[in-house]
RNA sequence: GCGUCCGUAGCUCAGCUGGAUAGAGCGUCGGACUUCGAAUCCGCAGGUCGCAGGUUCGAAUCCUGCCGGACGCGCCA
């Protein structure tokens, strides 16, 4: 059974006041809830928005309602202040029930069975197979698997999916790029990861697709748009890559032979960089294989009357009948299909292969205008679909000196940027622990470094476009992952030397009354409600906010030599274990969700 | 032109389904290791919440209009 322990106390504390505004003829509207304003007690409710329906000062219905909350056995005192109830509860019978739950309890791990029986699909990464994953990827692939594991914590049976394109012009230029340039090399021969020398070879395609055109252009060419050249019959290269694109959608075997040569190599790379950041997958599609879906749709689409015929053959969508200006093409002139008819089949492909409840894709902001056109359109065809279909949109990533750009080199990259995460918690580690054996130190370096770089993506709110800092990145002070897991070392480093030294001793609860152990008790109690409040909205910087709100109370608690569980008398020394012993646990389950691995000694 | 998102401390960001004195981290400055681990803690300084109106007992939060920034608006993906 898991609960939250703080929601079932202020339920319970609220039911008498509730049932006393509606036999006064008022409707309760606002929940008792934490004080703003510090000094307040420990529940608060503003009584303001009741004097309409009372035809009575706010101050006199507090004065009422402390009455009513006065009768609770967990209230000590209930104070009318200008308007507002203020509570302060029971602290060491409080503090009794916080602690029993956070060691019992797996709702103080985040868990709940609030989305019991849903099915949710949340497709995340979709990188393409042309070139290494950078810190854009890093943010989906962590957002999108940190809010699969949000959704399962909260009960619902997730569906990780990812897209991959492998298919596509794009691929192409680096296929044409290693046939002019490659002379055989292999991952194995260039001793570098799959992934990075198909990148290589796009790059290469680049580099030579501009000398090409600056060379026509000097020649006298007049096609000085790059796309307009490519797509031109002038550009050889450009020619190049758009037959192999054909050749390779007619199964030309030795493009396809190449092809599944380089991809292999891509994916294999991705894998590697997928298994260190710890996200998985329950089902990989491949555009190679979902590309021509969608086309049945069309044609089903078009006898409904939801698509017709543009002046010029095209298939389109109105798009005022979503609120939006202008068609939307599902089907060019030519008959082929668009990347938005794939979205479609694919879509109801997944409906009818899992029958989800909800389907969640994490996808950049510069697509949100592509999501609201599908969505309307795979409404307007399957009903059914009303409702279940959310676009998770996160902003871009920038770096202090502008964007990401891969010509101008800016980009940072998903594996270097994870070694450098490695080597500088490594560095850190070496001046600490200066006779621990390499690998151990691999080992915490690699948990402090990966655990901060997921910590610090999931720290801001998906929509924020934040601005990325390689140098504060790699900080282990202040908000981040380090902060929470040398917390959790230290609780642990204190439950070492105690042992069972507590054992046997009823603990005193009202050691627990002082400023910093009620703000631990406070974090704990909150947590719940964050996690649920992240998988609800799809926000796992609540998560992390609430983890460092933990760690950090814990850590002022630590810190004040009142609060010393060894060497207390029995009584307060067998309380502040329990509470010791409820925070490592709770940070051990708040880290968890975050994909961190909490390390015993740092 | 239209649409979406953003504008809060020197910097990076929380808070936004309206509530009391607007928060955190970093940075600056000053303190705390003979006491459970100083990758820690404590303290000082730092804000007309982009601007102007409106709604309200009450606005960083809701509405309108401006200003500034980002991203979109394809028979690209």
């Amino acid at each position: 059974m898991a609960t939250d322990l703080f929601a079932e106390i202020v339920r319970d504390i609220q039911a008498p006041l509730d049932a006393w505004l509606s036999a006064h003829g008022a409707e309760p509207q606002q929940a008792l809830g934490r004080p703003t304003r510090a000094g307040s007690g420990d529940l608060a409710m503003a009584c303001h928005r009741y004097a309409r329906a009372f035809k009575k000062a706010p101050q006199m219905i507090a004065v009422d309602l402390a009455k009513v909350a006065a009768e609770h056995p967990l209230v000590v005192e209930a104070t009318p202040v200008a308007g507002f109830l203020n509570l302060r509860l029971d602290g060491a019978a409080v503090a009794a029930r916080t602690l029993a739950w956070a060691m019992a309890d797996d709702g103080a791990l985040g868990r709940s069975d609030a989305r019991a029986g849903q099915t949710v699909l949340v497709e995340y990464s979709s990188p393409n197979t042309n070139k290494p994953q950078h810190l854009g990827h890093c943010r989906n692939n962590i957002l999108g698997s940190t809010v699969a594991t949000l959704l399962e914590a909260t009960g619902a049976r997730v569906v990780r999916v990812n897209l991959i394109n492998d298919r596509g012009i794009h691929i192409c230029k680096s296929m044409v790029a290693y046939r002019h340039f490659g002379d055989g090399v292999t991952p194995e021969s260039a001793g570098e990861k799959g992934d990075h020398l198909v990148g290589d070879f796009y790059v290469r395609f680049d580099k030579a697709f501009r000398a090409e055109h600056a060379a026509y252009l000097k020649a006298g060419g007049a096609i000085e748009d790059k796309d307009a050249y490519f797509n031109s019959d002038d550009s050889a290269l450009g020619r190049e890559t758009r037959e192999m694109l054909q050749a390779w959608e007619q199964g030309d075997p030795e493009v396809r032979t190449l092809w599944s040569l380089m991809n292999g190599w891509c994916e294999a790379g991705f894998a590697q960089t997928y298994a260190r950041m710890g996200v998985r997958f329950d089902q990989i599609y491949k555009e190679s294989t979902t590309y021509l879906l969608g086309k049945d749709l069309v044609d089903e689409g078009r006898e409904k009357g939801i698509f017709y015929a543009a002046g010029n053959g095209a298939m389109v969508f109105d798009l005022s009948r979503i609120g939006l200006e202008g068609e939307k093409a599902v089907l060019r002139s030519d008959g082929t299909s668009v990347y938005t008819t794939q979205d479609l089949g694919t879509a109801v492909a997944r409906h009818a292969e899992h029958a989800f409840d909800r389907m969640i894709y994490v996808v950049g902001n510069e697509q949100d205008h592509h999501f609201k056109v599908l969505f309307g359109i795979l409404e307007a065809l399957r009903p059914e679909l009303q409702g279940t279909l959310h676009h998770l949109s996160y902003g871009m990533v920038e770096l202090p000196h502008g964007k990401m750009k891969s010509r101008e080199g800016t980009v940072v990259d998903a594996d270097d940027l994870m070694d450098g995460l490695h080597a500088a918690a490594a560095e850190a580690g070496r001046e600490r622990w200066p006779d621990l054996d390499d690998g151990a130190l691999a080992a915490r370096a690699e948990a402090i470094g990966i655990g901060g770089l997921k910590f610090y993506l999931l720290n801001y709110a998906p929509q924020t476009t934040f601005t990325f800092d390689p140098e504060k990145s790699i900080d282990l002070k202040g908000e981040t992952a380090a902060y929470c897991l040398y917390a959790y070392a230290r609780a642990t480093s204190i439950l070492r030397k105690l042992g069972e030294a507590d054992v046997g001793f009823e603990p005193d609860y009202t050691a627990l009354g002082g400023e910093q152990p009620r703000a631990v008790l406070d974090a704990m109690l909150a947590f719940p409600g964050e996690v649920e409040a992240a998988a609800r909205e799809l926000k796992p910087s609540l998560v992390t906010k609430a983890t460092h709100g933990l760690a950090s109370a814990f850590a002022t608690f630590y810190n004040n030599s009142d609060n010393r569980v060894l060497g207390a008398e029995p009584g307060a020394m067998a309380a502040r274990a329990a509470l010791v012993r409820a925070t490592r646990r709770m940070l051990g389950g708040a880290l968890a969700l975050l994909g961190i691995t909490p390390l015993e000694e740092m």
